[in-house]
DNA sequence: TCGATCCATCACTCCAGACGATGGATCGTA
DNA sequence: TACGATCCATCGTCTGGAGTGATGGATCGA
């Protein structure tokens, strides 16, 4: 009764939908008519119910029989699924692609070539981790993510393979109700000191490296929008990735400070992988489209 | 190699990744280890995939067969929905419901009563129709339907069983920006008649009986929204069933003409079946509920 | 009326799959 | 270290379920 279903039964059940008629599913199947008629009384009796008419001389489907094959189609195509993704793997795609996408990294492209990665390997299961400082690079070490796209200050570490996409430029900016905006124009870093400012801070390991600090008091947050919303509210200044703020300078929202020094270095956006283990067919294919998104964007 | 997938090894997949071992699903399933074996080699065999990592004693799953216990998941729930389908229509459910459902009935009460439905049994396939004049009562007779909610003029056909619900009162209603909306209080029947009346009309039928139909110039709509947007434009006059003109009536969008004579009667919201097919074991608990919500509401 | 085609039934065959025994490997414990 | 308890793989055996092929009844079209 339970769980004595076959999908083998379901296929007979469809064929016959498809085909119009016992004989003609059992030609399609390569079965003997008898077959088919067996299984069909099979299904009948081990579910309770009668799925074709018999009274002329082609079986006409039940009600029953036409929510049924309904069904059925439900349970083949999912199990035709998994038959694809054992394929997939089998034919040496990866299980599965953890990507650790780092905050600060432009979405856009990132996303362009996602969308040709799941059109290219549909049965892929990929998963996405996109986290504050550190996370990505953390995701990568403990084999949750197989790539990751992640900001690198300074040298990569020689563990790790790097291959860039492109830079960040990174762009001094307040609120425009904040005092500094209202400050002549190369602003000297003893005027910044006066102010707090907010810096993003590693979530696990909260004394790791912070880079350019320069006012005494700062405001550690661990996440990325989060600091976004202080820093529009005029808690302090910070440095931002220019292609995140650039919407919020336009409309006046914050902006930019011109300091009397140069300006911060860009900082490089990398593609990430473990050198002792490589990402698999899918993962070299985004790696290379990645590649081509970013160099054309 | 395609198609040759069995439900059978998927339950033994899972039973494997639920219990921890061979062993273990071997007494879940009440199989002998060896049994366990095999199928797992079998599944392996034919999809050409690892699925366990044989090194320890007991064996762990590889990525693959993560992913691919995830994948058996989905397809044995859906082969369960297919079974819970199959018992409720050997308990006695019909296998779907059809239900025609007149534009012109107020819907909330309908929705409360099918969600309590769909709660209540939640494998039944229903189908609902909702269209102009004429087509629930056509619906029913055609089969598509085995259940009708819908307005009747005059007396229900004798082969048809029908249960009020409730009465909709109809209301001459006018666009505040038309003509007629600036009349002074009791608007005469000859003044109606100076204006376009919009009137609903069966969209297989169109020489079908119209009802209450006073202008000499009428403008005849399949569509009781369509009818209610020219209505809203100013394009004429109509009676509408009161609770679909309220809201528009509160905005000041439309104003109620009081006339010289009786406002026209109530007209009743019947829940009807055909006499020689009646609604199975869910159609029936639903008439019941939609009288009990009616009669609450 | 006849042939073609459809399905149900039945006897027969056959093989996939379950069983049970065996052996090697691993782990915990004494 | 030795022993018992599990765990899994392998193999020979056997059985039940599923496919085959023949037969017969029913229906449809020519």
């Amino acid at each position: 009764m339970i769980g004595s279903l076959t999908l083998d039964q379901l296929r007979v059940l469809v064929a016959i939908a498809d085909s119009g008629s016992f004989s003609a599913a059992g030609r399609q199947l390569r079965r003997v008519q008898s077959a088919i008629s067996q299984t069909v009384q099979g299904l009948e009796e081990t579910q309770g119910v009668v799925l074709f008419d018999r009274a002329g001389r082609i079986p006409r489907l039940t009600d029953a029989g036409r929510i049924l094959v309904r069904e059925a189609r439900l349970v083949l195509e999912q199990a035709r699924e998994f038959e694809a993704v054992a394929e997939g793997i089998a034919s040496g795609l990866e299980p599965e692609l953890g990507i650790a996408l780092d905050g600060m990294c432009p979405t856009p492209p990132v996303m362009a070539s996602l969308q040709r990665l799941r059109a290219l390997y549909p049965t892929l299961a990929v998963s996405l981790f996109t986290e504050g400082l550190g996370a990505a690079e953390r995701r990568l070490r403990s084999g949750d993510a197989r790539l990751a796209i992640t900001l690198v200050i300074g040298q990569p570490p020689s563990d790790l393979q790097a291959l860039e996409l492109i830079e960040v430029t990174l762009v001094p900016v307040v609120a425009a109700s904040h005092p500094l905006a209202a400050e002549p124009a190369p602003v000297p870093r003893a005027k910044l000191r006066e102010h707090v400012q907010l810096v993003l801070t590693d979530p696990v390991d909260p004394s790791g490296p912070s880079y350019s600090i320069v006012s005494p008091t700062v405001w550690r947050f661990v996440d990325l929008g989060r600091r976004l919303d202080f820093l529009l509210a005029g808690f302090g200044w910070c440095t931002m990735p220019g292609h995140l703020v650039a919407p919020h300078i336009a409309s006046g929202a914050l902006k930019p400070l011109v300091l009397d020094e140069p300006p911060p270095p860009a900082l490089p956006v990398y593609a990430v992988f473990e050198r002792g283990r490589p990402p698999g067919r899918a993962g070299r294919w985004l790696l290379e489209d990645l590649a081509k998104e970013f160099a054309s964007a």
